[in-house]
DNA sequence: ATTTCATTATACCAATCGGTATACGAGCTG
DNA sequence: CAGCTCGTATACCGATTGGTATAATGAAAT
């Protein structure tokens, strides 16, 4: 791994735990072991680290997502399939996933903010396709494909930080990611 | 309004507007119209700003909670009036709900996140206790008591997301929160 | 052997960070 | 008037911030 990867490693892993503003360029190039002339060779400031964070990161999410919408399947097992992408992603990249979760709500005047704002709305679009396309399946709508979107990946992220945090076992088992997608689509009382 | 109370308010802005870490203790006194000194003879701290924050705002919502808990009401219609106490809540306090919805996804290493945590996880006790004491009427949850919680109040904020930040007219009409907590406990098949 | 080019480090920049030592002035109390 | 406390500002602290000018490296190409 050279350099150029090592420093990646290292901002991802910083701005996950001390987030992107906390987290100090030198705390950065210390942890890589090398120095700041170094990074802003490869990188043109510490945004354009984030940057290509999220380029790197992010395009293999979004490209999981396409994936999964390209297999034309009937739409339950279409969100079945979207939520074990997402729970899965979130567990592989967890530095990444959550670090995008914290800017999505972080203050919309942060540059860090506006940086993950892009990646993080071409998923709701994707997700919202999803339901517009499903609109032969559940009938009328009114409209409110973009609140089902919004619930859909609400939901998934909560049980995210649920069972993504504590045992490292068993919590991707099939039966909870179905668990999941049942109760956003019939609620908890099934 | 004494400058105690204004730097409060000047805090809680940018705190919200900037992020707590991107926030100057200078950029806050400078809006608040006096100086450091003045700021740390109220305040021990930048973060004791952001505590003093948490205890004013964060009491009006727990009490606003346990308000709604002490009168004994049918389980559906005590979810439908939590769900009116947060939305209203986050219409109110805006820049205070959503800076603690912040903090609760940025890094557990922060201080802020810390400080803001306490708060947090109080809600979700109280939240907790509601589905516990629904046992009755919702019959064996097998321990997802939690679980409830964590999705009512991630549907919840969603919602909030949704509705709070676009046009400020007629997104707390009764119908409205009714529909987010029977998406809740019906799904969106209904 | 020399030039070239990608890569890296030394040493520095002005600006800002959170926080404070000190003193000044207003108002109350003796 | 003297003394005391509350509230506030001037001026400063060391440390750290993101970022850079410059030069030394080492390997490959001529």
């Amino acid at each position: 791994m050279d350099n150029r990867e090592v420093i990646l490693q290292c901002a991802l892993e910083l701005f996950y735990r001390r987030g992107y503003d906390a987290a100090g360029v030198q705390e950065i190039v210390e942890m890589a072991g090398i120095t700041k002339p170094t990074m802003y060779y490869y990188y043109k400031s510490k945004l354009g680290l984030l940057e290509a964070l999220i380029e790197e990161k992010g395009e293999l999410l979004l490209h999981r997502i396409l994936e999964v919408q390209s297999k034309k399947l009937r739409f339950e097992e279409q969100l079945y399939q979207l939520a074990k992408v997402y729970l899965d992603f979130g567990r592989r990249e967890h530095y990444f996933y959550f670090l995008m979760l914290g800017l999505m709500y972080s203050s919309t005047e942060s540059e860090a903010h506006k940086a993950a704002m892009p990646f993080i709305s071409r998923q709701y679009e994707l997700i919202i396709d999803t339901f517009v396309r499903a609109g032969d399946y559940l009938g009328n709508m009114n409209g409110r494909q973009e609140q089902f979107a919004i619930g859909f990946l609400g939901v998934i992220n909560c049980y995210m930080m649920v069972y993504n945090e504590k045992s490292t076992e068993n919590m991707l088992s099939d039966e909870k990611i179905y668990a999941v997608v049942h109760q956003f689509l019939h609620g908890i009382y099934s």
